[in-house]
DNA sequence: GTGAAAGCGCTAACAG
DNA sequence: CTGTTAGCGCTTTCAC
């Protein structure tokens, strides 16, 4: 357990560790000859300066954080799994190392960690730990838009926005008026943003859209039938269903099966998260592809390009950067509800 | 910027930073009262210990690190991310931080990673920063084998002896009496150890095993044809190929029928690493699952036992845990060779 | 050119 | 019961 301090090195080549430490650094002024023996002893040693005492000094630690609530669970979904490559292909890009802050606890941490900055994937409004995060004294992105009754803080998201109104767009040219949206309530930024979206989509045409609030990260079909079931029964002028999880698309589709209706005929049907299993199912589901690596990615450029930012790191609160988010069109848009139900 | 400190909290509460300390961390004699008001003293303020300076006087970080050689790459495959998932899941368990370190640069660390304890996936003998990392003054525990030419640590590996004996004894009940084995050089602890298995498995049955020495982590199928080419052609007494990678099963089947030998009829194969891909071979190979997730958890609860150890860390250097690896039999083994090359 | 000294925030001795 | 002191390993003035 003996590691090889500063001092050791200092010592073995006749120098204080003031002139050891500048002689590692390149920095100060000193003959070649000093700085070049101090090089050799600490090579000899195998010297590997001490990352806690150098953060605790200079106040950077060369490594970021990543937060999701229950990051352990998560990794089983692709998404995450996908983000978190791109995170640390990016950081380490940087030569930075990325950690992955424990999440399971319910107990608050006792510690702040050590890294220069955090990236929270989802932040969720009932998130005490990524609530803790976001007041840490250190820069803060947010992967996918933050909650409005959370801090603001640097956001990088995927463009919901484009994606969404290209999907309602081309279901407009089929004849649909009438959207349903099933998403997460204010808890999830996402959830929000896709109200919007598709509010303002209607707005524009002068109809209400029907909302229903789903719990966000919910992965059961039946839980979202309940809440469907009695909307789509009492509002049979909805002539598309808006799934923001494929778990509520799944949901809606069983429902309306249930109400007699075919799903990708009398009412279509899509979502804003694609996964491998929409295209098994019949029809095929048109989804959103959430572009998670690249998230992942964006993420890190964005906290290191907030690190490096002389203005410091207040000139990013609030603002949202935007990632690509492909739309896949499939059989589930391609009917003519305005035609079947008149 | 601001964060809180400790000395904000004992002015905030009347008491010096030391009984500030001891307050909160519930050790020290004093009066409820006192302990009480530090407490909502640090609630107030928001104070987080500082992990650095928490780590550099106690000499632990709460956080372990995992390395695998150019680990953003290797990310593409599921086997890491699987192993990651359970890492991370099994750190977070025991209210640790995971730290993926950064492996990208050739250049070595200048400074020692803040963790406690470090996992090195897959060592391989020219891994310079695998090295590195092993001769870091905190205990190491390998997921995988570690190559003969390295310092010994703890090893958690899977089982592939027994694995690889059940495949072989599956192989000789239809009649095989030479197989031939591609696995990685003496880089890999993992292809040292296939090669001791067969090698070990042909001297009970007084015949010599026909080797072939791949590189760890082709990915080519063609060059493992360049490699098995000459060989196969030489060797028509050879009545089964196990390839330790999917690439280099696929790179022998396609040599064998080039000889006009029919692979799972004429000549058996199988892998030592599965890989959806190969269900769908004609016919499916069989192989072995390499057990990812488990491996990722085994390697985090061996480096934490070893931290928790009073006897120190020396006591599990070189010692092997092994976590079991199923073997799926399917058609490339089902034939019988003996008959048909009689 | 080089060394001495202070201090980052915290904890562990030991006084009082 | 609580405060004082020392120091973890490093960087950074500032003297010499």
């Amino acid at each position: 357990m003996g590691a090889v301090t500063l001092k050791d090195v200092a010592a073995a080549s006749g120098v204080s560790v003031a002139t050891a430490s500048q002689a590692l650094a390149g920095r100060g002024r000193m003959t070649d000859a000093t700085r070049e023996r101090v090089r050799r002893a600490a090579d000899d040693l195998g010297y590997l300066a001490n990352a806690l005492a150098r953060g605790l000094r200079t106040g950077r630690t060369q490594a970021l954080g990543v937060h999701h609530e229950r990051a352990a669970a998560n990794l089983a979904t692709s998404y995450f799994r996908d983000f978190l490559a791109g995170a640390i292909e990016a950081a380490h890009r940087h030569d930075h190392d990325l950690v992955v802050l424990s999440s399971d606890t319910h107990r608050p941490r006792t510690t702040a960690p050590h890294v220069d900055g955090v990236i929270v994937v989802d932040p969720i409004a009932d998130d005490r730990r990524a609530r803790e995060l976001m007041e840490l004294p250190v820069p803060v992105v947010a992967g996918e838009h933050v909650p409005s009754s959370m801090p603001p803080c640097a956001v990088v998201a995927a463009d919901h926005a484009t994606a969404v109104r290209a999907v309602l767009d081309a279901a407009a040219a089929r004849g649909v008026r009438r959207p349903l949206l099933a998403a997460p309530d204010a808890n999830s930024g996402w959830g929000e943003v896709l109200r919007e979206v598709v509010g303002a989509w209607c707005a524009e045409r002068g109809v209400e859209p029907v909302l229903v609030a789903t719990r966000f990260g919910e992965q059961s079909i039946e839980r979202h039938r309940e809440l469907l079931t009695p909307v789509l029964a009492a509002r049979p002028e909805v002539d598309m269903v808006l799934g923001a999880s494929p778990f509520a698309v799944q949901g809606a589709m069983s429902v309306l099966r249930g109400l007699g209706r075919a799903p990708g005929r009398d009412v279509l049907v899509a979502a804003c998260a694609d996964e491998p299993g929409l295209l098994l199912e019949d029809p095929p589901v048109t989804a959103v592809e959430l572009p998670a690596h690249a998230l992942g990615v964006a993420c890190v450029e964005r906290l290191v390009a907030i690190l490096d930012d002389e203005r410091g790191p207040s000139a990013a609160l609030g603002t949202v950067q935007t990632v690509p988010a492909p739309v896949h069109l499939r059989a589930s848009t391609a009917g003519s509800p305005a035609t079947a139900s008149t």
